[in-house]
DNA sequence: GCAAAAGTGTTAGGAGTACACCCATGC
DNA sequence: GCATGGGTGTACTCCTAACACTTTTGC
């Protein structure tokens, strides 16, 4: 029946990933170029169509390693987008993730059968985006922001020991917002999702300073 | 390419609602029993096959609407659900809404083509649901109680005046939780959702309580 | 007048915010 | 020894949670 109903024919699936990182005080995105048509040229976020034999995650996953080499990333599901003519070629249902992780830690690769120039880009600095990446973007950003602050997304960023002043850094930058050193540092210290390791390491001051490690476990607190 | 590539073939979307009741203090869900293979028999939530000249949301509105013969609901997008084997007849991606519903001010038609014997279930007593159904609910439930504490989303059950301790008992129902009636007052005339309307009317009590009715505009206040 | 539910106010504890001083180091 | 950023504590406000008494009505 749906086979054969022009209402249903050629339906697929994208799987789209915001890719964020933070150096030194920026917030940036990954993006790729595009190499065909529709949209050739244009800069897109890492994502890709479904394959019939993947989970969603696991093909946001796989597409995110076939067009810039990343793997390991930990993802998160956010919302689908499927406005009719989100995509050119046929009607595509994308479905979104965000995912964080530490630029300095992964080696890109630039270029692929489909893509090239793959780069990370300022978030108050991206060009013009193909298909509908524009609106993911900045709805993955809203959603990465509402992350950081209850839960241990940015542990990507900081798998090892870090400072205090050195994440605060990291959430001045993604929340675009100032915070006060002494209520930043009570506040993170209450969330539960940090211990103190006892050793001291240099960040930008003169005094050393206390290095920090996300927890292995994060128990999640209740809200009600 | 893709139309000839197994790994894109035959990929559909599925838009899924779980609309939401509340009846006398007891949460409630729509379901209907389907008439046809697969999950023949089986109960499942309002949804079906998406359209490809319509968007996501609109799609699954009309779902809603020829499934139970509900117009004018409000639905909100909270996640896709996209397991490999989710649809035994090919891939299907669904993406999952969530709506509240008055149900005495609607009349259910409980027949259609594909489905039947649609019914308000309480949600402690679901029977065995199709496809992944289940699980849908399941995380649908968890959404519509985080909303309801921060949005209007309960407008749909309380269009017009209402009291506070009638409200009170469908929050109560929603969140499965008992609140002080003074500390449930203060809190929820301080989210500027409700105002007064210099009226009173009758609930349980012997005592006539004032009546509040859902502010017309909702300015969203910020988190941060 | 009494039962039943509605309305209201006070207090204590915890979280958030604002703010000032001392400390350890590099130079 | 001084400049630089790191570490800490305190007071005020606001939100939350616990809790008891009075009010209005139906009968």
């Amino acid at each position: 029946m749906r086979k054969t109903n022009a209402l249903y024919k050629n339906q697929g699936i994208h799987v789209i990933t915001a890719i964020f990182t933070v150096e030194l005080g920026v917030t940036k995105v990954l993006l790729v170029k595009r190499k065909n048509e529709p949209y050739k040229g244009d800069w897109i976020l890492t994502g890709g169509a479904l394959y019939n034999n993947e989970d969603l995650e696991a093909g946001a996953k796989r597409e995110i390693f076939e067009k810039t080499g990343i793997k390991d990333i930990e993802i998160e599901q956010f919302k689908a987008f499927g406005d009719v003519n989100r995509s050119p070629v046929m009607r595509m249902v994308a479905v979104a993730y965000i995912g964080v992780i530490d630029s300095s830690r992964v080696k890109l690769i630039r270029e692929t059968i489909n893509t090239s120039n793959a780069d990370w880009f300022p978030i108050d600095k991206i060009p013009g985006l193909g298909f509908d990446h524009e609106e993911i973007l900045k709805e993955a950003l809203i959603y990465l922001q509402s992350k950081i602050v209850s839960t241990d997304i940015l542990k990507a960023l900081f798998p090892n020991e870090f400072t205090i002043p050195e994440i605060q850094k990291t959430y001045e930058a993604i929340l675009n917002k100032k915070f006060d050193r002494r209520n930043f540092r009570k506040k993170l210290l209450s969330l539960d999702l940090i211990e103190d390791t006892n050793k001291t390491g240099r960040f930008e001051g003169k005094k050393p300073a206390k290095l920090y490690k996300f927890k292995d476990v994060i128990e999640s607190k209740k809200v009600f």
